[in-house]
DNA sequence: GCTATCTGATAGTCACACTATCTATGATGG
DNA sequence: CCATCATAGATAGTGTGACTATCAGATAGC
């Protein structure tokens, strides 16, 4: 197919198609003369990791680049590849130490005291990892700007999260094993993982919305209604 | 204090202060002069919210000024503020449908199959909630991009993303009533939906390195038989 | 032949989140 | 009480990211 029937299969405009190939996150069409290229499904499925990717992942063009390259790189083992995936979206993060006059001033990002329970939670788990990786530091990270706005106890549930994540990974890995074909492997984490982050933040909203209807619904019963109705959905 | 110990203590600087000042995020220090203005610990606290939600929560300013203002609005009912302020936190999602051809142009974000899904996860959960709120249609869009990108099984999974989710939702919500004044109980809803979705990405992250290791760790270690060739996606 | 579409290239736009600069003033220490 | 520094408030500028716009020349397909 010519670009336009791509960019109308996709939904993404012509020049955006071309920046994208400039940007190294589309192969180019192949010439079939000089001024014109054929794409393939191929660049259609490319085409849709890629503002899946950007739109729902909220992932930069360049995080993506960075991806699809591990993506397209051959010939490594797979749970590097996993692990490479995986380290890539890793999200943005600040200094973490959020400057400051009430931080120790020793090595890595987030707090000595958040860096240390991020070492036990592995520990504890036995999970195959280090607090040194870039999840390790983001996991640091949050709980630190946690501690700086005052709810440094939310540590004590961390446990709960933690399972949670367990259960998800576990069932995470398990689609990916058995839905899978090998080649598909980085592609299928890479979106797992960009994906999975919205689809689970989505969840916790709703369900926060109905845990909190539960505990404080009543409350508010009696005296304006009509608007409980609007932001509850929410 | 001024301005100068406020950026000291905060790691933000004096420009920037005056940046979130202008921009609403900050209310403006208590004028001792007409060139001279005092700030409080109130101050400090509010500017770390600030960048907690920014840094590690991904938000952007504007995100930020709307959830402050509903921090700052008073004398809404408790469950009304919670609704708001989780209502502020959905993410960026793009259109969803990713245009092109192959999609239902009835009404609402995502594609009919996965607003149904959606529809059916709160009916069979009986989560109170609507599945048009911001949450259901990101979790429509999230779902929507994942079968655009050929992973619509993944929808035989979210039972589990869904009982996840509600354990962490059931002690964030435990969590702020045992220890949070209700004076601040909007802020630390706010707190907790942007940073608690770090803590869970990280500890995806982390878990997924986990099981990724006992599921491929031993696989790529002696072997090599080119099978990951050419990478499936391009 | 005629018109729509294409490639490849350069340049431009727009939003966002700051930064820089400037003026007039006031604070502070010796 | 004077020199030096910090400040408020205002306006303008910067850098980055993600596209868009516009061209020139070259087909494609009727």
């Amino acid at each position: 197919m010519r670009i336009g029937e791509l960019s109308r299969r996709t939904g993404v405009s012509v020049p955006t198609i071309k920046f994208y190939v400039r940007e190294g996150l589309l192969p180019a069409g192949r010439l079939t003369s000089p001024n014109q290229a054929a794409y393939e499904e191929t660049h259609v499925r490319r085409l849709r990791l890629i503002r899946a990717l950007i739109d729902v992942g909220g992932m930069s063009v360049a995080a993506v680049g960075e991806v699809i390259a591990a993506i397209d790189d051959p010939g490594r083992p797979v749970h590097e590849l996993l692990g490479e995936a995986a380290h890539r979206m890793v999200p943005r993060y600040g200094d973490g130490s959020a400057g400051g006059d009430d931080e120790g001033e020793d090595a890595g990002p987030g707090s000595a005291e958040a860096r240390k329970r991020v070492g036990t939670l592995l520990d504890e788990r036995g999970w195959h990892g280090y607090a040194e990786s870039p999840a390790g530091q983001a996991l640091a990270v949050a709980l630190t700007a946690l501690e700086s706005v005052g709810h440094g106890r939310f540590a004590e549930v961390l446990d709960v999260y933690a399972d949670a994540a367990e259960r998800v990974a576990r069932v995470d890995l398990e689609y990916v094993a058995h839905h899978v074909a090998r080649e598909e492997l980085v592609e299928s984490v890479a979106v797992g993982t960009a994906l999975g982050d919205a689809v689970f933040a989505a969840l916790r909203r709703l369900a926060h919305t109905d845990a909190s209807y539960r505990l404080f619904g009543r409350e508010g019963e009696g005296e304006d209604e009509g608007e409980t109705e609007r932001a509850e959905g929410v």
